[in-house]
DNA sequence: GACCTAATTGAAATTTCATGCAGATAGGTA
DNA sequence: TACCTATCTGCATGAAATTTCAATTAGGTC
């Protein structure tokens, strides 16, 4: 029997007063259940991740706080990082979708989708309820 | 003059025909304010990043999809990672305020608070309109 | 074509972070 | 007390991610 298995055991005595081998393969399966259920979809976890660094955080939410499409070379001003370290950043910001692109001539103008802004949304409105 | 001033102040010619000095102040006056406004809080950047790493990911998405508290011997099968990891990343989620935890002797119980709740919900309603 | 420009890309360099080990802590029992 | 137990912490290390530098692309003008 594995390690983890022998202290889910424990667990299950404690908690029932007592616990067949038969308990502790059912809560191994609903743990497994849980699992798959839980991970199946991964697409919302890289988000998490592109919005975890402070150069693409602060891209992101000057975008939202902006209202309104910014230049890249507006944007540079709102970090300090290098100019080709606000490309790489807003690259991984399209990748995501949580940013969009629009060319003209030189220029590109870049704006948030509403995927970030329900997002920032989120978790504004629970940072003030309990933080 | 600044290089990225140089860049706007082209940016403000070409949107607009014409650009004087003042403009281009007034537009990085205006970007100071966008930072200004935008970074003012920064207690939500942290709560991205401890959701980017997949098994504080997992951890907390399990809790939520679990709808009840875990033991930690409990969530040790549901991530492939060594107990210590484990309980690194629990630290690090309850930290963060998107998870809370109980005592009973030896034994440790976690479970979602409603800011983890609420921003993953976020994230999967738009991911399901978006993606 | 030659020569600007804004922005991007690739890759090296640096920094940051997740992990596991070893040891510690705290609860419980005899 | 001694000795289990479950979990946590500090620290070293390797891997991953961020940054920068250098070179490149792509749009414009002359």
């Amino acid at each position: 029997m594995s390690e983890s298995s022998t202290r889910l055991r424990r667990l299950i005595t404690d908690e029932r007063g007592d616990c067949c081998d038969e308990d502790v393969e059912q809560r191994l399966d609903e743990l497994q259940a849980l699992a798959e259920t839980a991970f199946s979809d991964d697409a919302i976890r890289p988000i998490f991740a592109v919005l975890g660094s402070e150069t693409r955080y602060r891209i992101a939410r000057s975008l939202v706080v902006a209202d309104d499409e910014l230049c890249v070379c507006e944007i540079e001003p709102l970090v300090d990082v290098s100019e080709s370290a606000v490309s790489h950043a807003l690259s991984d910001l399209v990748n995501a979708g949580l940013v969009s692109r629009r060319k003209d001539g030189n220029w590109r103008y870049y704006t948030t989708t509403a995927l970030a802004e329900s997002i920032f949304e989120a978790a504004e409105h629970d940072e003030e309820i309990n933080g």
